[in-house]
DNA sequence: TCGGACGTTGACCCTGGGGCAGGGTCAAGC
DNA sequence: GCTTGACCCTGCCCCAGGGTCAACGTCCGA
């Protein structure tokens, strides 16, 4: 018979492979055709018109199951299912674009992984010459307390922004982190333990919203990391709780 | 132990479901964390941000044994791989968009399923008022023509559409979709034969170039529809070749 | 201390095809 | 007649998870 397709023509013709179109006819989407006497399938006009109409649906992002639905629906319910498609695929697009501007930021720091807040205390915090231990031990800090509530550590973070305008706080917390590495028989330490605790009584007033759980020198959170915690800091720790 | 995320804590913070977490474990994307008393997974801040590393990618439509390469890959592989993930990611956003455009035409008539020379043919032939059946004879022909060969197919219906211009041409065509309901005795049939097979004649030398396959009135080629034919037609089709 | 609501565990089936295996068919050339 | 390459057939496994299940764990209020 002329004018009868084999399934890789018709495949050609609709841009679908051979095995998707398979697939709609296990699917009950695109009826069986006749088969030749060799048992080959044979195609007309028709069923190009449906394949490109399935496969135009289906690479919207409509299930099978609904296109199947969809292919004999009347008029004004495909218009309308059409418009809502449409709007699924603009999100999509827009999705795909957020992606984009996320996958460029994955070589940079840790930006991708925190809060915009955060982010900008670490830069703050860089500038001022912390080590990227400490840095790290922040970052994670910052990241578990917001696993925590959101919306606590958006004020725990602006709090600690503010406090950082403070150069004795400043100075502090800059020698804590030196202190990391030093002996835990250093002569510093017990000077360093005090002036730390002036610093406490000082302030304890002003930031009465949360005193117990805002960590001056916030490591509690990150306790459980490796290298969290040295000789040098659970002296300091000791000498700070002694008294 | 203090600061350590159950898996759901971890899975809304990279939001993400539960599901994706353990897929991820399952493909050694992910490292299984330790587990505490009762067999629940605990993790930490390293795995957020790992966590938020794979979704990225993931959601980039990068194959997660991809993923799994490009986590410990050095910064140059990653940077490279990433711009061109990227190109990728626009190429499919510039397909969906013409997607968009395809759906959009689905309500409308047959533009989306033949060229746009075909379907400016077809218009026209509307506008000269074919009957709807001949419209569709029309359109499943150039169908198959076009899975036979599409430079061919290109060629005849450019000849096709200078051929309309001829006013014969369209009166013969206009007469011949009359006549399909016609009886077979109709008297005007031999007359319409003859009047064919004269312009026939008279245009046989013009288009040279494929005088056997081009087909004055395409019916040829959709012979295998439904309807495709009829007993008046069948006639003027004995009337024609029997001389 | 109990009950109920919610979390977590692994296991299994579903999607929309791609890929592969093992076999049949066809047309062309030797 | 035989081979060769291109095409077709069915059936099964794979991806990247989503849904659902039964069986526990955990936490919170009464």
């Amino acid at each position: 018979m002329f004018g009868m397709l084999t399934i890789g023509q018709l495949a050609d013709y609709a841009g679908v492979t051979v095995k998707a179109i398979r697939h709609y006819h296990e699917r009950g989407l695109l009826a069986e055709p006749e088969r030749d006497t060799s048992g080959y399938r044979r195609y007309g006009a028709q069923d190009a018109v449906d394949l490109v109409k399935i496969r135009t649906l289906a690479s919207a992002g409509v299930p099978l199951s609904r296109v199947k639905d969809l292919l004999d629906a009347d008029p004004d319910a495909l218009t309308a299912a059409i418009a809502e498609i449409d709007r699924t695929l603009q999100d999509r697009i827009a999705r795909l674009r957020r992606t984009c501007d996320q996958l460029a930021q994955l070589r940079g720091g840790d930006r991708l992984f925190v809060s915009p807040e955060v982010a900008d205390h670490l830069d703050h915090l860089r500038e001022l010459g912390v080590s990227e231990r400490q840095l790290r031990l922040e970052r994670d800090g910052w990241i578990i307390m917001r696993t925590a509530s959101p919306e606590d550590a958006f004020v725990w973070i602006t709090e600690r922004r503010e406090l950082l305008t403070d150069p004795e706080f400043r100075a502090l917390y800059l020698e804590h982190d030196l202190a990391y590495d030093w002996s835990p028989d250093d002569p510093r330490l017990p000077a360093l333990a005090d002036r730390t605790r002036k610093w406490f009584t000082g302030h304890h007033g002003r930031s009465e919203t949360r005193p117990v759980h805002n960590p001056a020198i916030a490591r509690l959170a990150a306790r459980s990391q490796p290298g969290a915690t040295s000789p040098a800091w659970n002296r300091l720790a000791d000498l700070m709780k002694g008294d």
